[in-house]
DNA sequence: GTGATTTGACCGAA
DNA sequence: TTCGGTCAAATCAC
């Protein structure tokens, strides 16, 4: 028998070996995902169909087994992940032998779980799995045997390449997670499975690679969550899947102390953790999925989190996210050198958003207007790699020392990626500012002239003046219910006439993740009734996006605590997606 | 005339 | 040596 890191084994070698060992592991991975596919829960009897059902129940002590040692499987992964980050970062091309050590390192820890391997040979079934009683506690996973029952699982003799995921094959995470999970339905209707039902663009496939939510346990109170879920995002788009990866606002509390808010759209669970294995860059970023293009067009120190996160798969903002690493550098007991806290203190005091150029408001100035008056511009460069010019701004008030860096996403240049370093230190630190009147009704002004009533109604909503409802009725005429949200003008709007009696009902709201760790966008869902002698009874219409953003957790409880209406909410939307069904 | 922006040069980090 | 961040003189807009 041999093991790897066990003998003279070749680079390649160890390749072909750890992507064997890598290989079977998928296809008892994805065998076991069938099997549980097909498990109907045995307390719920009258909901089985025929026999074939019927042999498929697994005992519940069974499926605690083998929930034990996926956890344990899991964490084994993370653990030589966590292993393999230290390698690549401590030594950018390590020796064979530092390879050997590596495995040989862990592999003595996994020394419960592993079992000797032949060399390369062809996948075959496995031998039948030997297992003995479960354990009736899963904590303490790393240190604990967690054996299996007597289970015949059918593997697969094809090869990986020739069956796809069953992701791959058109089921939706979403559709896979209800299914697959037994627990209550508020795991159900988590944040998380929501924002995978609202995250996929209507006609977009699955991605190639897949997605799912992978583990789900209870820590602690029944209701805190600790969401576990790994994601494959090497394919780019269309399902946007980074948008919604590695966001830290979930465990925002404020989020749910104050569900008057706009983002009380979102499930009300009191307190999620999130765990995040693997994702890719932000879509705006990397039209290839390629990480070292983002890296480049991320660029500069201020991301670094990013930058790990795009080749590492490290988790954004969550605090979770450095679980595994605090505990790794704990073990290790090491100091950091003085450059690399000088760097991530550095990097704290940063923020990356991604914001969005409101037309009408923020054309002017050519890029978005974050409500700060102050910036100065100080510099503009070119970068490499990046279609457009970074522009630099600085706090123009005395001894302010914030900053901030503004360039257009290749992708979308009208998706900025906005840099904050440091924090406002002058009075005027407040997130938002009203527009001047007198300037946004000139605007509106001149939208209506050019007989584009909705860029002034979405210029007249998105003033944060609390007069806009009736300066677009005075402006743009009519009775108008619900008046000073975009949405509805909108799709008003693209009927081509303002009706001369409107009523409108909100169908539903739909909030989701949209670009950043700080920022949600909402689909609408709106009924608008015409009544009067028109010929159009009703219309409903989807498509309308708010987005709402802030950069830190002051500036959210500055939000939070304002007394603002729906219109101090940046409010952004896309008159293409808007779609009336007559 | 004043303030904001542009742009080439400079500098430090890697 | 390269690249990104900053400075400051020149230029522009109001």
């Amino acid at each position: 028998m041999l093991r790897l890191g066990g003998g003279n084994w070749s680079e390649a070698q160890c390749v072909e070996k750890v992507e064997e060992m890598l290989s079977r592991a998928i296809i008892h991975q994805e065998d076991l995902w069938g099997m549980l596919m097909l498990h109907s829960p045995a307390a719920d009897p009258g909901a089985m169909g025929g026999p074939e059902q019927q042999q498929a129940v697994i005992p519940s002590m069974v499926l605690r087994a083998l929930m034990a040692k996926l956890e344990n499987s899991m964490d084994w992964c993370h653990l030589a992940l966590c292993r393999l980050k230290e390698i690549l970062s401590n030594s950018p091309c390590p020796p064979p032998a530092s390879l050997a050590a590596a495995a040989r390192s862990s592999r003595e820890l996994a020394a419960t779980t592993f079992r000797d391997y032949e060399p390369a040979k062809p996948i075959q079934r496995p031998q039948q799995l030997i297992v003995s009683k479960p354990s009736p506690s899963s904590s303490s996973k790393l240190k604990q045997h967690t054996p299996l029952s007597q289970i015949h699982v059918p593997l697969r003799e094809e090869s990986l390449a020739s069956s796809p995921h069953p992701l791959a094959a058109g089921l939706q995470p979403s559709s896979c997670f209800s299914a697959g999970q037994s627990g209550p339905s508020t795991v159900t209707d988590s944040p998380w499975s929501y924002l995978f039902r609202a995250t996929p663009k209507a006609s977009a496939a699955p991605p190639a690679t897949g997605g799912t939510m992978t583990h789900i346990t209870h820590q602690g109170q029944q209701s805190a969550q600790h969401m576990h879920f790994v994601m494959n995002s090497e394919s780019s788009d269309p399902w946007n899947c980074t948008d919604i990866i590695s966001q830290p606002t979930f465990t925002h509390k404020s989020k749910v102390d104050h569900p008057e808010r706009a983002l009380n759209h979102l499930p009300r669970e009191t307190s999620f953790s999130c765990r995040v294995e693997a994702f890719a860059a932000p879509s705006c970023l990397t039209a290839g999925a390629d990480a070292e293009a983002a890296k480049r067009q991320l660029g500069g120190k201020a991301q670094n989190s990013e930058i790990a996160a795009l080749e590492g798969g490290i988790e954004l903002g969550s605090t979770a996210s450095h679980s595994s690493d605090v505990q790794d550098r704990s073990r290790r007991n090491t100091v950091r050198p003085k450059r690399e806290r000088e760097a991530t203190a550095e990097e704290e005091k940063s923020e990356v958003q991604y914001q969005r150029l409101r037309p009408g408001l923020d054309a002017k100035k050519g890029i978005p207007d974050d409500g700060h008056r102050g910036w100065k511009k100080y510099g503009n460069k070119a970068i490499q790699n990046a279609n457009f010019c970074r522009g630099y701004y600085k706090c123009s008030i005395k001894n302010c020392n914030a900053k901030k860096m503004v360039q257009p996403t290749d992708k979308d240049p009208s998706i900025f990626q906005v840099t904050y370093v440091g924090k406002h230190t002058c009075s005027s630190a407040h997130p938002r500012k009203r527009q001047p009147r007198a300037n946004v009704m000139a605007g509106a002004t001149t939208f209506v002239a050019a007989g584009d009533q909705a860029a002034a109604a979405q210029l007249l909503a998105s003033s944060n003046d609390p007069n806009a409802a009736a300066d677009q009725r005075s402006l743009l005429g009519g009775t108008v219910a619900g008046a000073g949200t975009p949405e509805i003008t909108d799709m008003v709007s693209s009927m081509d006439t303002l009706p001369s009696n409107v009523t409108t009902e909100s169908l539903s709201e739909q909030w989701q993740v949209l670009t950043g760790p700080h920022e949600t966008a909402a689909t609408t869902t709106t009924r608008v009734t015409m009544t009067g002698g028109s010929d159009l009874e009703s219309v409903e219409g989807r498509g309308s996006t708010d987005t709402t953003s802030w950069s830190s957790d002051d500036d959210w409880k500055n939000f939070a605590s304002e007394d603002v209406d729906e219109n101090d909410i940046y409010s952004y939307f896309d008159r293409n997606s808007v779609e009336g069904v007559i």
